[in-house]
DNA sequence: ATGAGCCATGGAAACGTTTTCAGAGCATCT
DNA sequence: AGATGCTCTGAAAACGTTTCCATGGCTCAT
């Protein structure tokens, strides 16, 4: 068995009290007594066992990451955001990935974090009233990222406006028909993002005088296949669009597999913008809204850690800025 | 104040024992006592406190994984499939990034995880025999992933094996002047990847009786601009090669990056073959070898649960395949 | 010289569980 | 009828800390 206190206490010839203060760093221990005991602690490989501490402290000095698809990158930035943050702290990141509605009410029924964690992140997930009331009786400082909530802390990046700067860019280099195509508008999980970057969408055509012409709106999956389908849809119409943009990279990158497929090249016989601004999109030269997600991630951890360490609680909206990244996919077209 | 066995040994009028073994689905609990129990605990809401059952069972339901750089997409993979075996358990996850050698070592030094996890997951870190000694001191069941340790379990893949694939594919092809790109060949955390694939590559063109030419060898950086620059070089040489083989995917983007420079294409005016089958490397139409990444984190995660609920604790080898995915990177080149 | 006040220290309570141990009740066997 | 054994139960010990409280020694002002 490993060395407890008392074993300290005993070889150090002083009362545990005496080790606990030196482990705490109290001051009130005589210099002299302190190294003799910090000898001991040091020569016994010593190590407080955390169980007991938290449950006389009741602090777990660890936080709990909550969200979906661990594997999509925009995660991934978030999550790296967040890490780089925790690390420096001395607190313990635990993760939860959730990829189901099931899953979802499961975690936010059971709260299995509930007394193994001082605080939560969640990501990109939307809370329901009696989810956040469960949350704050618990009496568990939670902060959103990428989504929010009216009385919790929120970090958020304006969708709208991104979209919004993502088609008025189109529109300047001349094009007056635009697709969209987007993952669903109401998906399980409850993101809003598309259903935003949709608004911005038909902002910006409207703010220019255009008309939002239904036949150019196509939402159906988060995925690569979709953007694929949905752009051999839109070039088949009788008026086909001279630009098309993507809700997020992954959809621009099926549109941009799509038109290599007719024979046709981003930027120059069909203007292309995505979202997000993936590794990927530099590589292949796509047009995006970048965003910054690993900001995100940094800024959420340091909300939640400030809320932990001085009691700001505070629900306060962070808006992070979107930027608009040009490459070749939306060229100026050939033909206006 | 949340809570304890107490309100719900009162409330019930039952001992704490009694509620005790309500909760731990022991036998010997009179039915209808047990409803009472059920009945008060979710009146009550009662949650049983972590710590305390930690301090007493000496178990913390948790297990720890250590990888580096948490940002590329090879331990993305990885950890997804931890999480997906783990998530199904009732273990919890922590997460330790670690990207440099000094965290590395503070890691290994202090062993943080220690009395916070009852397992390690330790992703492509090796670790030195003195390392391993204190893991095992503490007695601290650990699993090593894409690393071997000669006394703890580990996944790994052939990376030899699959760098011989790739090469010899490209020798079937026609090619008898191979260039071969990689990383660092000891890079400070001690990844031994390129070096395993530089094996690979040496070991197929002497099976195929070529010659090992030390300029076609470039060791540089795990950063797709070496894969760039490197391949300038090669294209630069007197005779340049008709095939590059990268010791990883996004090295071979960086070839590919280069060929467009020059107006070149992947495929036609030189072969292309990478290593790990990045999401990136179907789009691009990359030739690579398949890792089963996925794979590697899930067996790694069943071979960590079973040591810690069966107490399996022999240090078996899972050496998973890799295979070779053709794509048009590495088509037939039109002179041989 | 004496009391007030401070500092360093140790003993013991408390945290909320699990688990050991002993006992009560009851049926079964001799 | 008494011994035996089984099932269910509760009291109490134990886990390893932190923290409260008491105490003894010391300094310093009176």
């Amino acid at each position: 068995m490993a060395y407890t206190i008392k074993d300290v206490a005993k070889r150090a010839g002083v009362g545990i009290a005496t080790v606990s203060r030196v482990l705490n760093e109290s001051p009130n221990v005589l210099p002299e007594t302190r190294a003799r005991v910090l000898a001991v602690i040091d020569e016994l490989g010593y190590r407080p066992n955390h169980a007991a501490r938290q449950l006389v402290t009741a602090k777990t000095n660890a936080i709990a990451i909550i969200l979906p698809f661990l594997t999509r990158p925009f995660f991934i930035e978030v999550l790296r955001g967040i890490e780089s943050v925790v690390a420096n702290s001395d607190y313990q990141l635990i993760i939860f990935n959730v990829d189901s509605p099931e899953q979802r009410t499961r975690y936010f029924n059971t709260l299995p974090f509930l007394g193994r964690t001082d605080g939560l992140l969640i990501v990109s997930l939307p809370l329901a009233p009696p989810e956040i009331k469960r949350l704050q009786a618990a009496n568990l400082p939670a902060v959103m990222i990428d989504t929010q909530a009216s009385n919790l802390p929120s970090v958020v990046v304006d969708n709208v406006g991104g979209a919004f700067k993502a088609v008025e860019h189109l529109i300047s280099q001349g094009h007056q028909r635009i697709g969209f195509i987007s993952g669903q508008l109401e998906p399980d999980l409850g993101f809003t993002v598309n259903r935003d970057r949709q608004r911005g969408y038909e902002a910006a055509l409207t703010a220019h005088h255009l008309p939002v012409q239904a036949e150019y709106l196509r939402a159906g999956f988060d995925r690569r296949d979709w953007g694929h389908q949905a752009a051999l849809e839109l070039l088949d119409l009788a008026e086909p669009p001279s630009a098309i943009f993507a809700a997020n990279d992954d959809l621009a990158f099926g549109v941009i597999d799509a038109l290599r497929e007719r024979g046709l090249k981003a930027g120059e016989d069909l203007a292309v913008v995505g979202y997000d601004d993936l590794e990927m999109a530099q590589l292949i030269g796509l047009t995006t809204i970048h965003q910054p997600m690993e900001q995100m991630g940094r800024k959420g951890a340091e909300v939640l850690l400030a809320a932990l360490n001085e009691g700001t609680r505070r629900p306060t909206l962070h808006t992070l800025a979107v930027s608009l990244i040009e490459r070749a996919s939306s060229a100026k077209p050939s033909k206006a």
